[in-house]
DNA sequence: TAGGTATATAGTGATATATCTATGTGGTGA
DNA sequence: TCACCACATAGATATATCACTATATACCTA
């Protein structure tokens, strides 16, 4: 077996993103978002994940500056979605994980 | 579709673990033993992931504590391997995301 | 345009992480 | 026992993160 190892580009670019993911309360939102399927409010969010507005909205917009989520604006809401499906995998993983113990 | 969010308790137990290893030395350092299939020295992981000694050991350090990793002592080496599996599933999901793009 | 609701951001202090240098420790062989 | 090799840890500094409070902004309705 000498299969290539993951280059460091790749490691140093994909780790933030992960670093970011691995935290309870933005898991939490993740699977969250993935099980509702569509986009939902913050006030959704900080119920589902029983946080503060103002934390519900830093998580969110932490997630949002790395690119695992997306927002648009409907009257006086704002509604967060998943835009990078490959962040599930890590959901997958936990859930895989829990479910063989 | 009204799947069970994963529980907070496990989500605040697995963050920590996946945050420290989403770091890219670290994970450097699991892919290589990966690949390698068995424990290896800390000289042979400073080579393959390119950094000096006490940084090595550090990190060695911090995913042992977190039983990532376990140690043993072979005469004047030190070999370290993957005590924790699971941790593998993060790097397939990298390697099968970069694949896909 | 005034007032309410929903969301975003600023500012702050406490805590954690990263990285580097220097030094300590355990095992081996002369 | 001395010197050496492989490894571990201490200490210091810079930087990042967390969680909270207070305040600002955007949009709607009347």
């Amino acid at each position: 077996m000498n299969r290539l190892l993951i280059d460091m580009e790749t490691l140093e670019r994909v780790a933030p993103i992960i670093r970011n993911v691995a935290h309870p309360l933005r898991l939490r939102i993740l699977d969250y978002l993935d099980r509702e399927g569509e986009p939902k409010s913050v006030s959704d969010i900080m119920d589902a994940a029983c946080v503060g507005q103002a934390i519900a909205s830093q998580q969110l917009r932490i997630m949002k500056d790395q690119g695992v989520l997306s927002s648009k604006r409907e009257g006086n809401f704002v509604l967060y979605g998943i835009a990078d499906q490959s962040v599930l995998l890590l959901l997958d993983c936990i859930r895989h994980h829990e479910a063989h113990k």
